[in-house]
RNA sequence: GUGGGCGUGGCGGAAUGGCAGACGCGCCAGACUUAGGAUCUGGUUCCUCACGGAGUGGAGGUUCAAGUCCUCUCGCCCACACCA
């Protein structure tokens, strides 16, 4: 290994011990008290004190998506985030905010139960060990969270207010009219629920969280149900298995209500247009109509959502999906067996083959025919698995001229395609799909001939409208979120069966008080022989006394994650999930005696792969507990910024198999926490995706080590690493021996030590506040560049250097301000963590001349130097004189002279 | 296919419509050294001996002035994907 730059070996854990015996990065709850003596307390008054929240600083709340500790420990993706919010949080508390900057772990999770299921050992045991390993790392990079809020998704402390969530979710309805969440026993009951038993049927059906036999995904290889957004191209996104389509009994939750807000609010939160997108693309509104065919022989009608209904006059068929209730029942006996057939062939391909044989269309002509109830053409009705059973009410009416799927089918099958939009430039109309003038579309009762298209859709609901045939509809791909996991490692559901008098079984809420309800011990965590999940195995746990039976689904890794960003506010409260002044005080800055900052949490970073899921689940939980009055904020997270992933050094994703991955521990040991941290803020913007260089991290070394030479006298330097040498166990002890460089003095400043300074500043601050990591290191290596040439460097600019360092490099920041002397002004902070952020002098960055350049005809030709002072026609002049620009004028008019105060002249000429 | 993002030196990247390439890596030269994968100084977009010219994926356009704005086009990355 080559030499230290300096020893940081020594420096970063002395801070780190430091920071954690002083709780430097307590933050303080409104009615904590502040104990004697701490900066917090020291910076603003309130030393010793017990502040109430008007009386705190204005909050800031800065969130990291939290972990899931997994055995491998921690990657060089996961700092990105951290760092970035780190020195955010260090920059707002020097800027005088009460900063609350906190860590934990999301540790439920598949691993920890694979490993119990192989060796018996309890999931919690090894989830421990990962967590021990996960904070060893996370500590050793100096971040300043506060500890003494940490959580864990798996302490039953916390999962116990999970549960809690849960059951007040499970006690809700969403009332229409209100569009809010509403306690269960506001819901009112029709009066043919007569009995007691539908009386609850009907409540329970009525529930967020409600129990649907459901089609779901089952994941043999993984033994439990998965999402549907846990699916991607037919397999688990966790291990790639193949999943199936089975119908099961199932937990849902009714985010489906909130798919109104949930779209409508993205409007008021600073998220990325990106990311706004990839939500409002999940929840999928699209407008349209619904419309009713009749059938033939049959009173039911067909009821399909399209959103084209101006081409009604062009559906020559239609399709069921092989799933929809109504096939059994119109079939006619001739095609009887194909489409039992078709529907047993569909129902046994898994997702991943129904995506990969997308290409070629399949279906069924079923015998039935329907009635088009514009014209009273009598269409076919087929099925086939292009028309999913979940979207939509299953069916479509068939367009084949205007929408590509219907043509495809309509082609391979040699059904009839009818032109009803004329396109607008002599384009073909054979799979049109976009808007045009409605043709061929009059009956004796309606006629949309001429129509523009959105004028079409207007005229042709209407119509259905008048004759109740059709209405104007609203659909979401957003579905029910399904809520349960077939798994041992998860929060179990306060919940047990009864069966009633009628002999039906029904649910009910176990009692707040018996919360936590923590997954009894297994000898076996498998799931059982007939396919129940391992919780079942637990017979003295399942069957309670008074007959009822315990709920053996547990919850998804997601539910944990869902809130854990309120805990934080109030980790440690036994009785309840956060108090009302902490929920307030952290999240709801408009409320009353708070005087700064935004609702929810000021900024959330974390990776794009959340995107959807995590940050929609989040949403709806949060809105449920806010419209049942538990938060103050329609929305947790204010500001979210997803940090882009870091490759491999060879561009390529890291990867054990690339055999690219770079591990923190190493890069540590070799140059430090601070370089790490300057390093993965250096590499380049924070959003963007960009590759790890290993000698990237040596040049942002180099530059802490010219940092740390612009202050150490060498000689003494040296004497410490003799001293060292001859006792390398008292190392720590000998930092004592070095000594600041004599030139360091405590003498005034003049310009040109503070023009450099507080152009530095002036960046540095402007940077942190957009989040330009890598440009504000590069005005602090500017600044350094240039410092160190300096024959005396006065100890008062020096300091607010350091103080811009130290969110960046906080470990050498503190030894180097630790080490100046005090200046006239008195001693410095004790810590610099708390030290008021420096302001720039606009004055000093006033400049006696102007460098201007001169172009002519737009090229630059010359840069002449004027007075501030000078007028616009003093640089022409100039421009005009000089030397350079002089052979380009020659025997040419000049046509014209642009000058831009303060920036650049250019001189046209003919 | 749909939506979003991105194309700038050998590399990572800088540039409120106003000097393209800040800062760093690498490379080259020099200094100090027994030595250097240390440190310090200087240089480093390309073409040209030079004057100068060209240059931000490509082609047009707007403008006194375009990496930046507009149109078309090519390439890469990410997300969603039979959503009626």
């Amino acid at each position: 290994m080559a030499r230290r730059q300096y020893p940081f070996h020594l420096i970063e854990p002395r801070w780190q011990q430091r920071w954690e015996q002083e709780q430097t990065f307590r933050a303080w709850n409104p009615g904590e008290a502040v104990p004697p003596g701490h900066p917090f307390g020291l910076r603003h008054g309130l030393d010793g004190k017990t502040p109430v929240a008007a009386q705190l600083p204005p909050k800031c709340y800065i969130l990291d998506m939290f972990p899931y500790p997994s055995g491998e420990g921690l990657h060089v993706g996961h700092p990105e985030g951290y760092t970035a919010t780190d020195i955010l949080a260090r920059f707002r508390r020097a800027q005088g905010y009460n900063v609350l900057h906190p860590m934990g772990w999301d540790a439920f999770g598949l691993p920890a139960e694979q490993y119990a299921v192989k060796t018996g050992q309890h999931p919690r045991v090894t989830t421990q060990a990962n967590i021990a390993n996960f904070t060893r790392q996370i500590r050793s990079l100096g971040f300043s969270y506060d500890w003494s809020r940490e959580v864990a998704t798996t302490d039953p402390e916390y999962f116990r207010w999970t549960q809690w969530i849960f059951l007040q979710i499970y006690n809700a309805w969403f009332n229409p009219e209100t569009r809010r969440a509403e306690p269960i026993a506001t819901l009112p009951i029709p009066s043919g629920c007569d009995t007691p038993a539908k009386q609850r049927a009907y409540r329970d059906s009525r529930r967020l969280a409600y129990v649907a036999e459901a089609p779901v995904n089952w994941c043999p290889e993984l033994g439990t149900v998965l999402a549907n957004e846990e699916v991607v191209d037919g397999r688990s996104e966790v291990g790639g298995f193949p999943v199936v389509r089975k119908p099961m009994r199932q937990w849902m939750l009714r985010i489906t209500a909130y798919a109104e807000r949930l779209l409508g609010d993205l409007n008021n939160i600073d998220w990325t247009d990106s990311l706004k997108e990839m939500q409002r693309n999940w929840i999928g509104r699209s407008e349209g109509a619904q419309v009713t065919f009749a059938l033939e022989g049959n009173p039911e009608g067909i009821t399909v959502f399209t959103t084209r209904p101006d081409t009604l006059f062009g559906a020559t068929y239609m399709v069921l999906s092989p799933e929809h209730p109504l096939v059994a029942r119109i079939t006619t006996p001739a095609q009887r067996e194909a489409v039992s057939a078709y529907q047993a062939f569909a129902s046994g391909r898994s997702d991943l083959e129904r995506t990969e044989l997308a290409k070629e269309k399949t279906g069924v002509f079923t015998g039935a025919h329907a009635v088009n109830p514009v014209n009273g053409q009598r269409i076919p009705v087929w099925i086939a698995d292009y028309v999913l059973a979940s979207y939509g009410t299953g069916a479509i009416m068939a367009v084949p001229a205007h929408d590509t799927r219907d043509f495809e089918f309509a082609v391979k099958f040699g059904l009839p395609v009818v032109q009803v939009v004329e396109p607008p430039s002599g384009r073909d109309w054979r799979g049109y799909t976009d808007e045009g003038v409605a043709v061929n579309s009059t009956s004796d009762q309606v006629s949309l001939d001429g129509l523009p298209t959105p004028e079409a859709k207007r005229r042709i609901t209407d119509w259905l409208a008048s004759r109740g045939l059709g209405a104007r509809t609203i659909n979401y791909k957003l579905r029910d979120w399904l809520f349960s996991r077939q798994r041992y490692w998860g929060e179990p559901f306060p919940i047990v069966w009864r069966t009633g008098e009628d002999g039906t079984r029904y649910t009910e809420a176990v009692g707040e008080e018996a919360l936590p309800l923590v997954p009894p011990p297994l000898d076996d965590y498998k799931p059982t022989p007939d396919g129940q999940p391992p919780l079942a195995r637990a017979a003295d746990w399942v069957n309670l006394p008074d007959g009822s039976v315990r709920e053996t689904n547990t919850m998804p890794q997601w539910a944990g994650s869902c809130w854990y960003y309120l805990r934080y506010l109030d980790a440690r409260n036994p009785d309840r999930f956060v108090s009302e002044s902490a929920e307030r005080y952290w999240m709801d800055s408009t409320a009353a005696g708070s005087r700064f900052g935004v609702q929810g949490v000021d900024l959330y970073v974390g990776g794009t792969e959340h995107a959807v899921l995590h940050l929609l689940y989040a949403r709806f939980w949060h809105k449920v507990l806010f419209d049942l009055g538990h938060v103050s904020t329609a929305e947790p997270f204010h500001r979210l910024v997803n940090q882009g992933l870091i490759l491999g050094d060879d561009g390529q994703k890291m990867s054990k198999s690339r055999g690219n991955v770079v591990n923190p521990d190493d890069v540590l040991a070799e140059y430090g926490a601070d370089a790490f941290r300057l390093y993965e803020m250096f590499m380049g913007p924070l959003q963007e995706v960009k590759p790890w260089s290993t000698q990237g991290v040596a040049g942002v070394y180099k530059f802490l080590g010219r940092v740390w030479r612009l202050f150490i006298d060498e000689t003494s330097e040296t004497a410490f690493e003799q001293a060292c040498a001859a006792e390398p166990d008292r190392a720590a002890a000998h930092l004592g021996l070095i000594k600041l460089a004599p030139n360091v003095q405590d003498v005034p400043a003049d310009a040109h030590h503070l023009k450099p300074l507080h152009q530095c500043i002036r960046k540095v601050t402007e940077d942190l506040e957009g989040l330009r990591f890598n440009t504000a290191i590069s005005a602090l290596m500017i600044f350094v560049n240039e410092a160190i040439a300096w024959e005396v460097k006065p100890v008062s600019v020096l300091r607010p250097f350091l103080q811009l360092l130290a969110p960046l490099a906080p470990h050498l920041a503190e030894q180097l301000w630790e080490m100046l002397p005090s200046g006239p002004s008195g001693a410095p902070p004790e810590s610099l963590s708390y030290a008021p952020w420096p302001s720039f002098d606009p004055a000093l960055l006033v400049e006696d001349t102007l460098e201007i350049p001169v172009q002519v005809n737009g090229k630059l030709r010359d840069v002449i130097r004027v007075p501030v002072a000078a007028t616009q026609a003093d640089i022409e002049a100039a421009a005009l004189a000089s030397e350079k620009a002089r052979p380009f004028l020659e025997g040419r008019t000049v046509r014209k002279i642009i000058v831009v105060p303060r920036k650049l002249v250019n001189i046209v000429v003919a």
